[in-house]
DNA sequence: GCCGGATCGTTCGGATCCGTACGATAGCCG
DNA sequence: CGGCTATCGTACGGATCCGAACGATCCGGC
C-alpha cells in the first residue's frame, strides 16, 4: 500500500479547515479493500512492504538533503565513493555489486565522479579486462570530511530508536533480504 | 555501510575455490574501522540503515523482476497506477506526494502511462490549475490483475516472518519514518 | 598453438528522477 | 476591479538507472 504521505510544511496555511484531500492509512485501506475487498490479499504484507519503501526514501531524502546536497554530491555518487574508500582498488564490478547498481549505471557514475577529480581508474596487468577503482587523495580527503557528517546524521535518526530496537530491526531486514535472495551458506 | 553484496547466481562456478574477492560484513566493518576507527561513529546506526536500504532494493529487485517485468511495467508506474487506482480524479500533486516522487517526474510517468492507455487527464472545473487522474477501463482491467500478483509475491517475502515481528517490524519502520519527517500529529 | 565459450567493462536507447524556471490560474485585499 | 502573491502542472537540462548488445580479453580443452 502507498498511503498519501502528509507533506513535512503544509502548503496551504488553512489548517483550521476539514482537510478534504488528505487520507489516514485507515481511509486508505478502506479506499483499498473497496476495490479489492472480495480478493484474498495480504494486507499485512502489502503495509509492512509499503512502510519500508516509505522508511528507505525518507531516510534517503534526508541524508541526501542535509548532508550530500551542500557537497553536491548525488546519493549514488556517494555510495560508490564510500565503497571504493573501504576497498581501494576493487574491481568495477564489485563495485557495483556492493553498490547495489548495475555495471552499466556505475560507467556513468564514475564518469562523473573522475571528471570531478575524485576517483581514479587503473587497469589490471594481470586481467587486461579488468579495470580497478581508487579514491584520488581528493577524494579520500572529501570523504574523510564527509562520511562522518553523513554518519552524524544517520545516528541522529535512529536515536530515536531503542538500543534494543534497533538490534530487532538489523536482524529483521536481514531476514528480509535472505527470504528474497536466499540465505547466506556462509554466514 | 555498504557491504559487497553476495551474488544470488554466482558467476563462476569455482566455488571450490577461495573466494578471494568476497567481503564478510565483519571484514567490511573491520576495513572501515581501518580509515575512519579514530573518530566516534555510531557504527550501529550505520549497520541498521544500510540493511534499510539493501532490504528495500532487494524487494523491489525481486517485485519487478517476477511480477512487474512480463507486464512491461515499471516500479514507478506501478506505484502511480496503483495510487490513482484506489483515489480516482486524485489531483497530480497528491498522486506525486502519495508516490513519494516529485511533481517533475510524475509528468513524465503520466505521459507513458498516457501513451499505453492506462491513464487519463482530466482538468478540474472550479480550479483550471488542477489536473485529475484517472484510470482508463484498461487500466482498471490491468490493475485488477496485476496487483493480486503483485501482493501474492509481497506475501511470499512476508512470509517468512513470524505475525509478531512482522507487527514490530512495521511499527518500528513507521518510528524511522516519523524520525525523519516528523510526527503526525493526527494519527 | 588455437579456438569456442565465458566474462570483463562499455556503449546505446529509453525511461526515470529531480531542481529550477516558467506561464497560467486562483484568491485576497484595498 | 486591478494588482500582488501563492499555487498549479509543465518544460528543460543534467544525472541516474537499467537491459541488451558489443568488442576485448581470458581460459579451457584439443
Amino acid at each position: 500500500m502507498f498511503a498519501p504521505k502528509r507533506s513535512r510544511a503544509a502548503e496551504t496555511v488553512t489548517t483550521l479547515a476539514r482537510m478534504p484531500d488528505r487520507h489516514t492509512l485507515e481511509e486508505t485501506e478502506r479506499a483499498m479493500k473497496d476495490h479489492v475487498g472480495s480478493l484474498p490479499l495480504d494486507f499485512a504484507a502489502a503495509n509492512a512492504l509499503s512502510n519500508l519503501f516509505r522508511a528507505a526514501n525518507a531516510v534517503r531524502s534526508e541524508l541526501t538533503n542535509r548532508v550530500l546536497r551542500q557537497h553536491d554530491m548525488t546519493w549514488t555518487g556517494f555510495v560508490v565513493l564510500w565503497v571504493v574508500w573501504i576497498w581501494d582498488g576493487m574491481e568495477t564490478r564489485h563495485v557495483a555489486e556492493s553498490a547495489d547498481i548495475s555495471k552499466a549505471t556505475l560507467t556513468g557514475v564514475v564518469r562523473t565522479l573522475e571528471a570531478r577529480g575524485l576517483i581514479a581508474r587503473e587497469g589490471d596487468e594481470n586481467d587486461r579486462r579488468l579495470v580497478r577503482l581508487r579514491l584520488t587523495p581528493e577524494g579520500v580527503s572529501l570523504m574523510e570530511q564527509l562520511y562522518p557528517e553523513f554518519n552524524a546524521v544517520e545516528s541522529e535518526i535512529i536515536s530515536q530508536l531503542s538500543e534494543r530496537k534497533v538490534t530487532t530491526f538489523t536482524k529483521t531486514l536481514r531476514d528480509v533480504v535472505n527470504a528474497v535472495e536466499g540465505p547466506d551458506p556462509v554466514e
